[in-house]
DNA sequence: CTCAGTCAGTTCCAAAATAGAACCTTGACA
DNA sequence: TGTCAAGGTTCTATTTTGGAACTGACTGAG
């Protein structure tokens, strides 16, 4: 399979996988979301060869999770954005650090904080449910097949 | 950079990256969360080449995301289950696949509905606080070095 | 004016990863 | 005996990366 042909597959993650699901791609929007925005910020934090970052970048804002801005004229230099898209991405990125945090930190424990400024705490990611607010656990939830689903979306062992 | 190197970076977010930021292990973990379990399950449905499908599960299994357990011993076959260290990426594979929904969907709809056990509703996944109970937004986390953090976590633009 | 430095890239080659296809092994079934 | 299935491995050709150097437009110091 081409990286492009997931583009139109059917699935939402593999949608989401092809613009996302690459490990340089994951790592500059982390530091997206730590306000890094320039190219020379990001292949120092990232140690990226220059070339792949700039190949990264170019995806992103044609993908329209990043915004190039031009923030002076003269040289003209630019800047990468999180768009509404890109922040829209925020809850993914808060669960990949949270398993990293709970399945992979070091011994002096986690390296990042998140405080949330509504109630003033440091805070761990819960995802609830937007019906009943409770917290979901994978156990409780089943999948079936919606509007837009091609005929073979579920595997023959999905009979649940 | 070498992406073993990446492993023992502090970030958690890379240390997870170097588990699951592959484009071919999302879509596994998406069919492995599907109860997908068997080499040529995952084969067919991904059209993933072999070579690469047995490198992936390798990876997941030493990493402690799947087991890879016999079923039937002759002939000897195996087949690959979500360990509670996997079951915790549900969030994440929550997560991406409602980003992928919102900003990525056809116009036909999404193609997959999750069906809540607890209040029997389909839901969309939110993000919530531990310690409030509140939704969180982009806008309303701050960032700040934990136990764990080296010195230059955080870029010199985070002042605030 | 000259020199060094910054930023945002591009170009080049060697090394690594991937796609695509065929092949292997163990055993079941007819 | 021949065919089929599962769960892989091996092979070569093509793509993608890594690493390093280079470019172009400017700024600011001496």
């Amino acid at each position: 399979m081409r990286w492009d042909s997931l583009e139109k597959e059917t699935c939402s993650v593999a949608r989401a996988v092809s613009v996302i699901g690459d490990r340089w791609t994951l790592l500059i929007l982390r530091d997206c979301f730590l306000r890094v925005r320039r190219f020379e910020s990001f292949q120092q934090r990232l140690g990226i060869t220059r070339h792949i970052l700039a190949d990264r970048l170019r995806k992103l804002v044609k993908a329209g999770v990043l915004e190039r801005m031009q923030y002076q004229t003269s040289p003209r230099r630019f800047e990468y954005r999180l768009t509404a898209k890109g922040l829209d991405l925020h809850p993914l990125l808060m669960s990949l650090v949270h398993w990293g945090d709970l399945h992979m930190a070091g011994r002096k424990g986690r390296p990042i904080l998140h405080r949330h400024l509504g109630c003033a705490h440091d805070f761990d990611p819960v995802l609830t449910c937007s019906e009943c607010g409770e917290e979901v656990k994978a156990k409780d939830v089943r999948v079936r097949p919606g509007p837009g689903a091609p005929a073979n979306i579920l595997p023959k062992e999905m009979s649940s």
